[in-house]
DNA sequence: GGTAAACTGCACCGGGTAGTGCAATACGCC
DNA sequence: GGCGTATTGCACTACCCGGTGCAGTTTACC
């Protein structure tokens, strides 16, 4: 919000590496530890980095968590958008696409302890979090890939893979069947789930998907 | 854990008063502010209660955490089985009592600020939760009420009036349809859904529901 | 009225943390 | 080599919170 030039973030010659740093470390202390427990001295730790110079680069704790959360959610979403491609572009067995497709998904955003299991924090915070700053999240993350999803479930329907007439809807049930079991399940990531379980769940609600919007 | 002999918690001659204000005050604050934000003197202050007297009750800030989520999952599990009773027992128009039973529900535990949003905290709280605790308090909360749910469901297929092989996989699907997309978008409680929003994502979800599931 | 247990109020300790100030230093650029 | 900026290290403040100790007060029961 503060800090919107264009190009670089802070005003500096050329501090990217520094202040790349310093975000990779926050996302992953924070995705660990939940924003309170997390101490901005055990993220300059982790990245290497004077305390000092965080609060040069970011203002202060709280500006670097949503500086570092809106980030995250953007290439998270591009990840994702990846994984959807790889799996969705050509078809040559739809539920074993969809299917591969869901078990990628959840891993990235499920994994423990990497930079990705931000969400979990987010969602714990959420109730302290800027109402402008959790609906920028919310466009660059969620939102962002379940559009991408239904622009995927479009362009299958037009093929005759599947029938659907609202295809946000379809997406968002896609995700309630093949991801929201197993995020619940893993408690978004910070309980382990197996990978047998995860399998299940996914195929179930892939299963439970292609039912709901079967092949006309 | 600790305490565990018959009849009251606290071998004293007749101290239930204070020990449910301190346990309604603690599930109000935890869930409010969460397990590291609340406070034991905020606690106390909503308790109207001396800080001293939590600690002889309780011991220490994680036994009391402990022993509210796991009183208030119970309680949870016996409201929303009332409302299933009430809303499942006698069927009179099967996808209006299905939606107006979700649409409770989902009132009942993403209420904010109430003593039942505590589910956020305890899910946030997750990772640093002993994973006994976690898994009792699955089977005395949303393990429960699945079951209960599952039997409802199975009640009705016995009258024809939907179709099922697995009824636990259909109560899954029947909260992932009607219950998660709420909870997502409120952050579990976290931040306030409108009523519209709430009916439009549970009547839908009902839908979908009943065409996973339709009657024979 | 007396007794014992529960309860209160308050001061206090110990530990952790957000954030600042500053002098010294490393480093890119001319 | 010299300049300027980013960075460092460290000390230091201010604050909050979990937990304890204790002396005094309420409350239930005999």
């Amino acid at each position: 919000m503060s800090t919107a030039n264009p190009a670089t973030t802070t005003g500096s010659r050329r501090m990217p590496e520094k202040r790349r740093a310093i975000a990779r470390a926050a996302s992953t202390v924070f995705g660990r530890e939940g924003y309170t427990r997390a101490s901005v001295d055990a993220i300059a730790s982790e990245a290497g980095v004077s305390k000092r110079t965080i609060y040069n680069h970011f203002g202060d704790k709280e500006k670097l968590f949503l500086s570092v959360v809106l980030e995250n959610a953007g290439e998270l979403t591009e990840i994702i958008a990846g994984l959807a491609d790889r799996h969705l572009h050509k078809i040559v067995d739809l539920e074993a696409d969809l299917t591969a497709f869901a078990v990628d998904r959840a891993k990235a955003v499920l994994a423990a302890g990497e930079h990705y299991a931000l969400g979990r924090t987010i969602r714990a915070e959420a109730g302290n979090i800027p109402p402008d700053v959790l609906a920028a999240w919310l466009a660059a993350g969620p939102l962002a890939s379940q559009r991408d999803l239904a622009d995927h479930l479009t362009r299958l329907a037009s093929q005759d893979l599947l029938t659907l007439d609202d295809p946000d809807l379809a997406a968002t049930h896609f995700t309630l069947l093949t991801f929201s079991g197993a995020a619940d399940q893993s408690f978004y990531g910070a309980v382990p789930i197996s990978d047998a379980a995860l399998h299940t769940t996914v195929t179930t609600g892939v299963q439970a998907f292609l039912r709901l919007y079967p092949r006309p």
